[in-house]
DNA sequence: CCTATAAGATTGTTGAACAATACTGCAATA
DNA sequence: TATTGCAGTATTGTTCAACAATCTTATAGG
């Protein structure tokens, strides 16, 4: 054994770029990428023969991608209908705000076994959104407002707690891109994320999860009744 | 609008036992099933070419079932090198833990807003496990354990909270079938389940969760100590 | 014992084909 | 007018055969 461990864990990482995806999985990437953007909006039909020829893959290969998205809950599949991009109900929202609750505002009660590096990505990501709202961005504050709250369920130091967040967060765009108005939406809670982020900075877990969880029952309300008056 | 809403309610219900799963998701039910089972080890190699001989279904469409599974965890998809059954390491049960503690303690605290039918199946469970401790029948004990868990993640009355709950206690299985003694794994636990359960029935949902949290404490220590020494 | 090479097996992806199902438009009827 | 029945058409579900790309194994050589 000599002193090669350093690089060659370097090299290891490197190994998920070498052999690239297969093409369902980069075909599924993106159309999730489309699908986060709002490009392809709620309620669109994706049919084998013209997404299949946009994307110059076959139609086997690309049932495979659908697959996938639809496990994700992106997609919905119908069974000799197609798929289609999801249309969340009011219900969904409030399920995905119910699931995030647990997640969260559990994983910012662990946030004192939770290594440095992982608070810096919340505090970051309160920059980040404050940064965005100085210059006006609605859209960029919006994002890192997913980034701080992805940041908050990493604090749990669980890969699948990170990717379940992923997804959920991903769905909820589902949500946000029948609503126009992201600056009515995301400005207000700029200030109780800094909040959260110094108490959780300053070692009151407890206190911040509770913060959090009072956060949840009103931007839940919001959402919901912003949702309802605009879609199904 | 005559009076037809009740029962064109009920018949929307049923729609789902009218057309049944696809192939593919057939396939994957009971690939799935055979995996917790364990009658498919974990590291067992399904080459695209003998399953689907076995199953009479043709490589396209087990792809496709392949990719449920993969996405559920169940099974790895190694590019060019094919599927196998998932082997957890003492990291991911680790993992899976931690993911568990965050649901269910969250999911009991908030069990006050549950229905009392949920209740019920929690009641439900622990007595099923009791029952089957007193037959001796070791393997019954851990299927209602899990059940008494479910539904404990069930007070969030959450469907995606529910879903991802049956995931993750289905890659569960896959730690327990490396190891052997059901037995001294499970007993211990009916105790505690009863407790909880009572401490739920009354009302104390927070003192419940705080002896949920410190069950996790002692059942995670126990179980992967029991996994080093078994596996990986 | 290690390395290189060649043969063989398996996966990745495509295209065509056909059956089964869903959708569309129009005529027939009450 | 509103509903029903019935083509005809379009789309999905599934299979099969083929080939390229990649991995694995066996063999020979150093």
């Amino acid at each position: 054994m000599t002193t090669t461990g350093t690089w060659v864990d370097q090299l290891a990482a490197d190994r998920s770029l070498l052999d690239r995806a297969s093409t369902a999985e980069r075909v599924a990437e993106v159309l999730r990428q489309r699908i986060i953007e709002g490009v392809l909006a709620p309620g669109t039909r994706l049919s084998e023969e013209s997404a299949g020829r946009a994307l110059a893959v076959s139609r086997n290969t690309l049932r495979e991608a659908f697959r996938l998205l639809a496990h994700e809950q992106l997609l919905v599949h119908e069974l000799h209908r197609g798929v289609f991009v999801r249309v969340l109900s009011a219900d969904d929202v409030v399920d995905l705000y119910r699931m995030r609750r647990l997640l969260e505002t559990g994983a910012v009660r662990h946030a004192a076994q939770a290594g440095p590096e992982l608070l810096a990505a919340v505090e970051e990501a309160v920059g980040a959104g404050e940064r965005a709202a100085e210059a006006e961005r609605w859209w960029e504050v919006g994002t890192a407002n997913m980034r701080f709250h992805q940041a908050l369920a990493a604090l749990a130091s669980s890969p699948r707690v990170d990717e379940t967040m992923r997804q959920l967060l991903a769905e909820l765009r589902l949500a946000f891109h029948v609503m126009s108005r992201p600056r009515e939406f995301h400005e207000p809670y700029l200030e109780l994320n800094r909040v959260i982020a110094e108490l959780i900075g300053a070692g009151k877990a407890h206190e911040a999860a509770d913060r959090l969880d009072a956060y949840f029952d009103t931007a839940e309300t919001q959402l919901v009744e912003a949702y309802r008056s605009y879609g199904s």
